[in-house]
DNA sequence: ACAAGGCATCGACGGACATCGAATCAGAGG
DNA sequence: CCTCTGATTCGATGTCCGTCGATGCCTTGT
């Protein structure tokens, strides 16, 4: 095997479903609303978005926490909130060595769009 | 003199910009991301969801406040939460007659569907 | 004009959350 | 082993926010 690539192999406490049920063909229960609301959550917060900002538009669609905590706030915000995002799915993380690496989920970004497509139209 | 009455003249609700920058092409500012984040912060409730769910689900794409206000709460809270996706640009409402009806906003929830599709690819 | 119902606003309360400094943990290197 | 640096966790604090009952506004029907 050429790819010497190690998989997180991390497993979220509670798996991340794909996401969500289309946003506009039935209304939601509590229970979907109550799962798929921390998502959004997660991403209601500026320091939050910039973060997952800042990953996202990494090279190789990964960044240490050392390239992104530049963002106005002390350090153990940034790591409370880049935990709240891994919490959410949005993130995932792995450490190298003296760094700890970031990358974006796209599966769940993406389930999270296309949920909005579909309510716009 | 009497006749120059003050009036509220409120227009910024309309000032709601069609979006927000590609989220994966580079950082989010400061004040991008608060502008942002107020749009998935309302979206970031539960009960919010469901309010906006049972909208976007609703025939003719658009609700009645009757209609959609059994999510388990009181009258006011609903009231409170279907302004707050009104000001975030997600909803729009008219009076016609006895009852206020509310509808999705697409071309603002579209924005965001894209925002979150670049970052996932 | 009056009464009734739908919806918005107000004021208050309790829980959730963002933020920080200090302490702690985890590797790398001397 | 010890130290240095990067990152997370802990404990405390101030603020924000979701929720409610009471109240007010608007429209309809009597």
């Amino acid at each position: 095997m050429s790819n010497t690539k190690v998989l997180p192999l991390v497993e979220p406490e509670t798996a991340v479903e794909p996401c969500c049920p289309p946003l506009a063909e039935r209304p939601f229960s509590a229970e979907e609303a109550e799962r798929t609301a921390k998502m959004f959550k997660a991403l209601g917060d500026p320091v939050r978005l910039r973060l997952f900002s800042a990953v996202a538009a990494h090279a190789d669609g990964e960044a240490c926490v050392c390239d992104i905590s530049d963002v106005g706030v002390s350090q153990p915000t940034v790591s409370h909130h880049l935990k709240k995002l891994k919490e959410a799915g949005l993130l995932s993380s792995e450490r190298r060595g003296t760094w700890v690496y970031y990358r974006v989920e796209p599966s769940v970004v993406a389930a999270m769009g296309r949920l909005l497509t579909a309510a716009a139209g």
